[in-house]
DNA sequence: AAAAGCCCCTGGATGC
DNA sequence: TGCATCCAGGGGCTTT
């Protein structure tokens, strides 16, 4: 579900509450998609200095230690006092002095890892080959045009993949590569620089609106309060197929790539 | 080095 | 109503 706008709002929607908090206890339920690394007790007495993301990850900053949290396909977070008993799908329960924070996730593709530090081998290994962040000033217009242009795979493939640039998932690629007027099936080393040029720009704008609208809600997505997201609706592309493009009127095709759905339209997407 | 496939897992929608 | 099949926001790992 989530990508880099849901793991975004899910941040904005629970780090000021439980910055300065107290670890209480950290109960784990089924396993999830890497183990914790450490004994839950670890964690307990410390307390948290601040929540950041970096791509799809959460790193929750601790006073001794960093907790990596990613929510997989179908993964999402509450925090609150009053959240109840966990239910069958609650696999992390994170008990603090200013609030439980816990992860919902069925799939279970969804991860809590314990790093002694952002250079911990654990660490390295998730963070460390993750691309630009699309949002901050490092997203230059030149590495990403040298980035591509070693690249033969389909540009959507190539967002995807995260070692470029990160956040991007399977509807932002959809919707970005729309907007940049650039067919998803383009082989990313044969797009010009004055197109990548716009294709940065769409992944910015339709990111940052994203945010905006507080991600997309396709089947439960919710912030950590509870709140739903409302960028589905103004989708061009995702979801459409057979719809009318909202630009030229032309049946939004679907495809395969990599076993995704990848959704464009063939008259605005012409190359 | 890059690309392509394969999984991990549960649940909802669809079709017979 | 019951059951089989397909699909879903991700991404690390293995194999070409």
């Amino acid at each position: 579900m989530p990508e880099l706008p849901e793991v975004e709002v899910t941040r904005l929607s629970f780090a000021d509450r439980i910055a300065g908090a107290r670890i209480e206890s950290l109960r784990m339920g089924k396993p999830l998609r890497w183990p914790l690394g450490v004994e839950p007790e670890r964690l307990v007495g410390q307390q948290v200095l601040g929540v950041r993301r970096r791509g799809k990850y959460l790193l929750i900053d601790l006073s001794d230690g960093l907790l990596l949290l990613h929510l997989g396909m179908s993964g999402s977070l509450s925090f609150g006092q009053n959240l109840g008993p966990p239910g069958v799908h609650d696999h992390c329960d994170l008990r603090t002095s200013q609030g439980v924070l816990r992860l919902n996730d069925p799939r279970r593709f969804g991860a809590v890892v314990f790093a002694d530090g952002e250079n911990a081998p654990v660490a390295q290994k998730l963070l460390g080959r993750l691309g630009v962040e699309p949002l901050g000033v490092a997203f230059d217009l030149q590495q990403f045009v040298t980035a591509l242009k070693g690249r033969k795979a389909p540009i959507k493939q190539v967002l995807l993949a995260g070692d470029v640039v990160v956040g991007v998932g399977n509807i932002y690629a959809s919707e970005a590569l729309f907007l940049a007027g650039i067919r998803p099936t383009t082989r990313a080393c044969r797009i010009s620089r004055v197109r990548v040029a716009g294709l940065r720009e769409a992944i910015q704008n339709v990111l940052a609106r994203a945010v905006e609208k507080g991600g997309s809600t396709l089947r439960d997505f919710s912030n950590a309060q509870g709140e739903s997201g409302y960028f589905q609706l103004e989708a061009m592309v995702y979801g459409r197929e057979g719809a009318p493009c909202r630009v030229c009127g032309t049946p939004i095709k679907a495809i395969r790539q990599g076993q995704r759905s990848t959704f464009f339209c063939q008259v605005c997407q012409k190359s």
